[in-house]
DNA sequence: CCACTTACTTTCGTCGCGAAAATATTCACC
DNA sequence: GGTGAATATTTTCGCGACGAAAGTAAGTGG
């Protein structure tokens, strides 16, 4: 099993759009894939028999399922082979590392979690390490990991900086390759997560989708022409101080009246407290705005006031087919979904179309998914970083 | 000369990304196309060498110009014959054609306007035809037409629908081809200006790139990735009319507190019209706001208000390399440079990068230019409308 | 004049593709 | 069952684009 792990790595460019093809957009014919890779029919033969051979793609008879009984030869649909491969996916917090093993269609078979009693790059690696050999046992077929970590990483391998664990130019991927053996990707979390639910979530086959992530920060992905636009994490989190209300609130977590300062949960949890003096949860404030609770009604409808803001001008100038809400505080979204909306229309066009808002609950083994997918991406599918190639064949 | 026209047109991909490269990032020896289109020393001789027996590149003796007198055998550099080819860019707007005509590097060498005396789709035809038979007296070399339109433009070819003209599927393009013989390529004219800033204006060599326009209406155009976003002018003109402030002034050109409805040339002088009663130019209400005048000040100071909130919201979620405001409404800048500088800092962390803002005032000559340089991209480069052709070995 | 360096050209083999013909598999109809 | 049409896939063949490597050109510095 293992020994087949690096046989089919080295795809031509041909096969690789196959591949990609076949696991992002379900089981397909080689017609089918003919006309959406605008190939020849011959060419598809030549291209699928490797990936048959190695095992990735199988011919799958589940034929049975499109009942539209045409005439001629019926087509043979290809489908990738999920479970040939399977992944690890990291996301590094402060205190924990949350762990999944997923098969090639990130479909997560496995979680593992440890806490972070260091942020030391070598004791990080280290733990990275037990934990890739504690789950490699499990998962003979391991083909590659991916790291999610928030900040600013460079060439899908070094940390460059970031904050929340003081690193500076720490070459994570080289340290867990070295201890593992096996390939390693390192990103930024959200990049990983957009690239996952441009893959195969929310954004499967949209030309234009954001992903904004509300938790102990905010986070921005967009994906236009179907890619995920790169650069988007370069600054160093001012950009993301999106000024909503100049009179707005000031906490510790932001500028006054930025989206940070009015939307994560780390700010909502400070207004209240600075309020009322109690110790409370995310969850608790959710509820007590529900149950009206005057206090928090007030801090979560003004944050559902300014995230209504932010889709609105995201939605203005970005025109997205799609918003993906994500993270963990989108609970927001239930309790204050009116208010969202209220300012999502007041801040457009009354006969704009209305923007397509979707909220997904997600939690750190979410993260680690994304992470994985990465790993899918660069490491079998040679969807290289083309932050670092010159542009081709395409203008300037 | 002009027997030659077609002679060179059918490019090879190859030969096309040489061409593109040495007309958008001037002279540039074998080796450096090489390096920068990741190909072969061998393949440059070859994809060279046709290029230059048909006329569209010669080795240029500017060695002289860099005078880093380095060892070796010294560098040949190629460059575009700009002089071989020429192209006619027109700007309909409601009551005139604006007409000019181009080198393929899109200087203009000429200029041509007539009234518009009908707007039937047949009488614009005739024309459009009758300017480029004038003009192609006077320029044989003529490769190609460019028409520029507001409104929604189908294919490169067809007007989806335009309000201004009252035009709803019209096939300019064919009706222009029947009766000059020439390719037609139309394209909206925000989308053109955006392409021909891109190419060969501010947003040269840019990954990411915005442009806004200000005039009659208001453009926004994006580069991403070095290519412009499709798909801006889809929505039939709401997405444009961004919300600034709900509490702004009410004019007939767009919703309350829009930037339609704030910024435009329209919406300017009617408010100071309505206010005092007189009819004014745009020129004379900004002489009048630097002047002092009360009135043209407090409009102007919130349209320049409106216009910083603008570009600090795009900074904010497109994090452009650059802003190009153009168009016929960017004297304001001039006026109430100060008013937009403020909107842009209150509304932006007061840490985040200053927004490198370009302004360029332009008339309708640089709108029929940019028509040409759409002209220039298809008809000689080839650089297909990708809009419609499915995505290419690049995921999903 | 002779190394040495860099730029460019030539030659040759390989690879990926499409066109077209061949083959396979089904349905419709007799 | 047989025949023909329809559709899917495979096979065969030739072409064009590319890179590797060897060869040639044109300078510099001694």
């Amino acid at each position: 099993m293992t020994a087949l792990a690096a046989s089919w790595l080295p795809l031509s460019a041909g096969e690789r759009a196959v591949a990609i093809e076949v696991l992002v957009h379900g089981p397909l014919s080689r017609t089918d894939l003919a006309r959406r890779l605008g190939l020849s029919a011959g060419s598809l033969t030549r291209l699928t028999k490797p990936l048959i051979e190695s095992g990735l793609l199988v011919e799958t008879a589940e034929g049975a399922a499109l009942p539209e009984t045409r005439q001629g030869r019926p087509s043979q649909p290809l489908d990738i082979v999920a479970e040939s491969r399977t992944f690890l996916g990291f996301k590094i917090t402060d205190d924990m590392v949350y762990g999944v093993v997923t098969t090639l269609r990130s479909d997560i078979v496995a979680r593992y979690d440890r806490p972070l009693t260091s942020h030391e790059p070598e004791r990080v690696a280290d733990l990275l390490a037990e934990m890739a050999a504690e789950l490699a046992g499990r998962h003979p077929s391991l083909a590659g990991v991916g790291i999610g970590v928030g900040g600013l990483v460079e060439h899908q391998a070094v940390v460059g900086e970031s904050p929340f664990l003081l690193w500076r130019d720490v070459p994570l991927a080289g340290l867990v390759e070295e201890r593992t053996g096996l390939p390693v990707v390192v990103e930024n979390d959200v990049a990983a997560l957009v690239e996952a639910e441009a893959w195969f979530g929310a954004g499967r086959g949209l030309d234009r989708f954001v992903v904004l992530t509300i938790g102990a920060g905010l986070g921005y992905g967009l994906v236009l022409g179907g890619t995920r636009v790169r650069g988007g994490e370069e600054d160093r989190g001012f950009g993301r101080h999106w000024i909503i209300d100049p009179g707005g609130p000031l906490t510790p977590t932001g500028e006054r009246g930025s989206a940070v300062a009015m939307l994560t949960i780390p700010a909502i949890r400070y207004q209240v407290q600075a309020a009322t003096g109690r110790e409370v949860t995310y969850e608790e404030i959710l509820a007590g705005a529900a149950a009206g609770d005057p206090m928090c009604a007030r801090v979560i409808g003004e944050a559902g006031r300014a995230l209504g803001t932010l889709v609105a001008q995201i939605a203005n100038f970005v025109m997205p087919q799609k918003i993906l809400l994500a993270g963990e505080g989108v609970g927001l979204m239930e309790v204050a979904g009116r208010a969202v909306d209220d300012a999502v229309r007041a801040n457009r066009h009354p006969l704009a179309a209305p923007v397509p808002l979707e909220t997904k609950v997600s939690d750190f083994h979410d993260w680690a998914r994304g992470a994985a997918v990465l790993a899918i991406q660069v490491l079998v599918l040679g969807a290289a970083d083309s932050s670092t190639q010159s542009d081709q064949l395409h203008g300037p």
